[in-house]
DNA sequence: TTGATTGCAAAGCATTTGCATGCTA
DNA sequence: TAGCATGCAAATGCTTTGCAATCAA
């Protein structure tokens, strides 16, 4: 967590930016939420730390950290962006609940390898990949569709109907 | 095309529907139409053929054709929704360009298998997933960045940054 | 001191909804 | 005729921006 606030630390200072104490606390914040969080989520565990917090400043630090390298833009299908942590914490994809909104996290080197041959042979040259596989998990098949709160790891995530893959 | 509008009819009458100038047009243009559309391209298309269609009745129709299984949703990272063809257009997924916004679908038997494996590990049982590389193609490494309007199948799709993998 | 930062309010943008009118079955 | 469909305008919800006041370097 030290490291990651010397990156952050170092990226302010390479772009000219100031180092504040919004953003040092809403860095903190995030460091040790380990969640898939929206803007909104950090923003209110942020005003429980630091109550003359705005909602802009938290939504300008998160470019600013995944500028940094520090956070990654993930979106589940409710139409809002989180953000995950992304150092050390290398690539993995979702499976993402669509009764109780959890998400799983996976990682497969064959996946990656297929892949690559594919890009390979389009000569695509790739920068990121998403891969989400939409369903049910393993407790909500069992309550036959009668989810319940401790299921959720995370806040629900509602669809209108289908989930639209956003 | 004609066992399409037999779907849509179908599907039309079975929900207690009622069958429209608006949505048979909506649905030949559509169908007419092999590009990853939003609702507002659409709409201009529309537009062409009967002034008097709305936006509203598009995006409407659009989700009838969802559900109709004609449609399925995508997103490629503009923030917007587009809709490609589902019926006799098997499961496919797509590489972005993110320099010119041409997408290049693709399939992989061994990439749906390694996915099978994955989501059986979890007992997870999927409904759908959506696997999207972003990256720059061929023609736009050639260029090096100066893409080209004929380099670009559909409108070109634009960034703020990074692309945010909605 | 200078220019970046903040946070409120307002604007943007895609999408959805309310509602009076129009039209299918 | 009943009630679904239409399309305008307004609302929604997330995100971004304008701007005057504030603060880091």
């Amino acid at each position: 967590m030290t490291e990651e606030k010397e990156i952050f630390h170092r990226h302010i200072q390479r772009a000219g930016l100031k180092r504040t104490a919004q953003r040092d606390t809403i860095l903190d914040v995030f460091l040790r939420t380990e969640k898939h969080l929206s803007s909104e989520d950090l923003y209110h565990l942020v005003k429980e730390e630091d109550p003359n917090v705005g909602h802009t400043t938290v939504y300008r630090t998160l470019k600013l950290l995944v500028e940094a390298g520090l956070a990654r833009e993930v979106r589940f299908g409710d139409g809002r962006t989180r953000y995950e942590h992304n150092y050390n914490h290398p690539h993995h994809d979702h499976m993402i609940c669509t009764e109780c909104g959890k998400t799983i996290e996976f990682f497969s080197a064959e996946l990656e390898a297929i892949q690559d041959a594919i890009v390979a042979k389009h000569k695509f040259r790739p920068t990121q990949h998403s891969l989400r596989i939409f369903g049910v998990c393993a407790q909500c098949q069992r309550k036959a569709g009668a989810p319940t709160d401790e299921s959720a790891a995370e806040p629900r995530i509602r669809f209108a109907s289908a989930p639209n893959t956003q």
